[in-house]
DNA sequence: TAGTAATGTTAACAGCGTAAACATAGTATA
DNA sequence: TATACTATGTTTACGCTGTTAACATTACTA
């Protein structure tokens, strides 16, 4: 048993991912994380100043997967027109907010500040950014402020589209007949599709 | 001074209200909400089984208020036409998300399952209830469907809106000249004007 | 090789949510 | 009116938390 570990920062990383995604980051301990890397309690502190730090890593880390989840869906059509290759990218957000949605969550959550973590900040604006892009493709010419607008609108939807199919608030239509929030999860693509038109 | 307190359980929520405004839901504790009452640090207890009760109430007056805002905000311009007070509403729930910033974060925090607080998920719904009504009016005769689509869009922009607003998340545009984000906030009118062509 | 910086441990602190046991006040019933 | 019961408060205590301070060991550098 070696007492120095050699590598502690990165598996304190990894396992707060982990920890996170399976118990949500308000359920996370730094005390659990430092068992499962077979650490005594305070040992963290060597590598992050507080919990908060870590958790800015998490938080970061998620935003880099999404970004490449968002690259990696549009290149996949990449000889594709710029519609379908948009419409990938909707999807692959989705699929990402979904399917890691607790580390979703923790990203967006405002426990952590990322003002004061520039680094958190900059991978957030990189997976901003993928939408960005293709946003230029699909409408060449577009001006400054109408592209602003546009990505704005669709980040908004996607993001509010996660958190809401998560929080089953869905209107109580008259019929109530195939709940609206099942139309979008099963029709998602037509669903994004119709939303271009914005 | 009495022993019984008379009316705890109603300042317990107002108080519980008031700094988790201040101070956020996660920096919020259940003894300092006993103390602003002046009552001993287990006294909640007869009033709430756990603190996630309290906070569901919180919560739940969110909600609540968020309604009562919206439909003010409709009939404050009730013999304008529907596009009006639509754009009134949308106007509404941008400024309760913002003005009341640490609430709404609650409101849509995931610590709070909805599931198991159905008068929360009634209060929750009956705000998305406003949107649903609003969009009727505003396009007589559309299928459930349709609406059911709208309302989702509309509700996840407003939403994902309030959160990308805080964020500070922006696309980095080449000239950077008047951030996206600011120009939603100053002209959040014709943005959402434009996003009726959905 | 000596000294210093990096990285680990142990012990201790105050604050937290919560449960158990007990105290007091209000209310219904005999 | 006396008595039981229920509602609502307090005190005490438990284990868990983030964090700090003091100390131990290893790695690196002059």
């Amino acid at each position: 048993m070696k007492y120095h570990h050699g590598n502690l920062k990165e598996e304190l990383i990894t396992s707060a991912c982990k920890i996170c995604e399976i118990s949500g980051h308000d359920h996370m301990s730094l005390r659990s994380i430092a068992k499962e890397a077979s650490v005594s309690q305070t040992a963290p502190y060597r590598h992050f100043k507080t919990k908060e730090c870590l958790l800015a890593e998490v938080s970061r880390r998620g935003f880099d997967e999404l970004t490449e989840r968002l690259r990696a869906a549009t290149s996949k059509v990449n000889n594709a027109n710029a519609k379908d290759r948009f419409l990938e990218m909707g999807l692959a957000y989705l699929e990402f907010g979904l399917e890691k949605r607790k580390t979703y969550d923790l990203m967006h959550s405002p426990v952590i500040d990322k003002v004061e973590f520039p680094e958190l900040l900059d991978s957030a604006t990189g997976a901003f950014e993928e939408l960005v892009q293709i946003l230029k493709e699909l409408f060449p010419g577009i001006s400054e402020d109408s592209l602003g607008k546009k990505c704005i609108k669709f980040w908004a939807m996607m993001h509010g589209l996660v958190g809401l199919l998560d929080m089953k608030i869905e209107p109580e239509t008259d019929t109530n007949a195939g709940s609206a929030m099942s139309v979008v999860k099963d029709d998602f693509r037509s669903f994004l599709e119709e939303s271009l038109e914005i």
